[in-house]
DNA sequence: CGAGGGGTTGATGGTTGTCAAGGGCTGTGG
DNA sequence: CCACAGCCCTTGACAACCATCAACCCCTCG
């Protein structure tokens, strides 16, 4: 069940066969929550922490006037909220954008992890302070990039992000959020969207369109976005 | 040295006198930079991290193109860099933006702490965490709030964060940052930080004046901004 | 005294937001 | 089987926020 989040804790560091184990041990119970659940509620007290199985879930901010601001968007094999861990609660909704399956983690596991499993711990601290890399990023291009730059940016990463996992497939991987979704990533209006869309297609760089984004020229998409992808520390950790 | 950084670790958290000797005991220097200095590079291979003895540093993402992010301010009693620590290079520069004073420590130090203090490591672990609350909220901010709004809640948010280390004296506290400065924090140009900042200031609300922030109606100046300090995670765990 | 950094102001333009309406698709119930 | 609701996407007209450009002021410092 939680073979792509080992699959994307190896890609940076090594797991050993006894840490594999604890953390397939630690994984108590599976959940299936339909489309535009929210998963944890902000504020809520939290016990558990959830790793992301199938499907896209989001951090969400909401400023109660109707404007909402996604935070990171977490793919299958994220792990998406250790955070609340150490937390107690969270800033923000976890929600899930598709139907999705999480693995659930008791709290009382990541304790005794703390206590016991000195790399493990620092691998899952790596974890977060990977999140917070994304959230940099995502600061830079809400501040920085223009619609086309910060659309092209978030394409590029969900691209590294997901091949890292095998979700991948010629160019092209599933993304079935709503252009208001998209927006709510974006920091933008569902109409710039729109049309932010319509002149990257038109460009013949990325197509966006029945859940699908369709990579026509990646070289091309890094180039609009401005992409390194030294943020997302694809190396694997020497130990 | 590192008396405000466990008065913010304190203000979370209990730590215990042997832990309270660990962390002095891992301090293996200091260093004092002028005013505009990189202390960290985006990028380099990093053994220390920097707790923030004086002075206001920030963590910044540059373009290159003449456009730079701020992604967080630092204040006295700030670990800079713990992130450092797991990821082995940062994403972004640590710049001193007015002359800074830094502890020094170790990675090899935070290495023994992940080993033998759990409790420690939990603590950092959270202000990791805290950080990424924080980019959350600016991201929120960046995304979903106008100039003012934004402005404003920078504003708030210091304030809490600068009490906590007692820099707060009656409703005003130091911030010698220039007019352009702010702007890379908010994402916005000079042109337009000052025009907002006269608005706020006719508006009676708070003044950024010669390096000071003065906070002339504070409930006001929370209003504007749609504060909500549960961000911040100000109460103590119990452990 | 001149250079340079920081702050201020005015005029203008562009990116993005707002408002409003309509089209296509899907699912459901009469 | 059709009507209709509801969601999602699309489009056009217009407005607002913020960027850009350019100039000027003030202060400090060599």
């Amino acid at each position: 069940m939680i073979d792509k989040h080992l699959l994307k804790l190896r890609a940076r560091d090594v797991i050993s066969a006894e840490e594999e184990a604890f953390i397939r041990g630690g994984v108590s119970g599976s959940a299936k929550v339909p489309r535009d659940t929210v998963v944890v509620r902000a504020f809520d007290p939290i016990h558990t922490s959830n790793i992301l199985v199938s499907g896209i879930a989001c951090r969400l901010k909401d400023l109660g006037n109707g404007r909402r601001q996604i935070t990171e968007l977490h793919v299958p094999g994220d792990f998406t909220d250790v955070h609340g861990f150490s937390l107690k609660y969270l800033d923000h909704d976890i929600l899930a954008l598709t139907d999705c399956q999480f693995a659930l983690v008791p709290h009382a596991h990541l304790q005794e992890m703390t206590e016991r499993h000195a790399h493990l711990t620092r691998v899952y601290w790596f974890g977060t302070n990977l999140d917070a890399a994304i959230h940099r990023e995502w600061a830079l291009s809400l501040g920085r990039r223009d619609a086309t730059a910060r659309m092209a940016h978030l394409f590029c990463e969900l691209y590294v992000r997901l091949e890292l996992v095998g979700l991948v497939r010629q160019g092209a991987y599933d993304l079935p959020l709503t252009q208001v979704e998209l927006s709510d990533c974006l920091g933008i209006t569902p109409v710039h969207t729109n049309r932010t869309l319509q002149q990257l297609r038109s460009e013949g760089v990325v197509e966006f369109r029945s859940g699908q984004v369709i990579v026509h020229d990646l070289a091309a998409l890094e180039a609009v976005a401005g992409f390194d992808p030294r943020y997302l520390y694809l190396q694997r950790m020497q130990r």
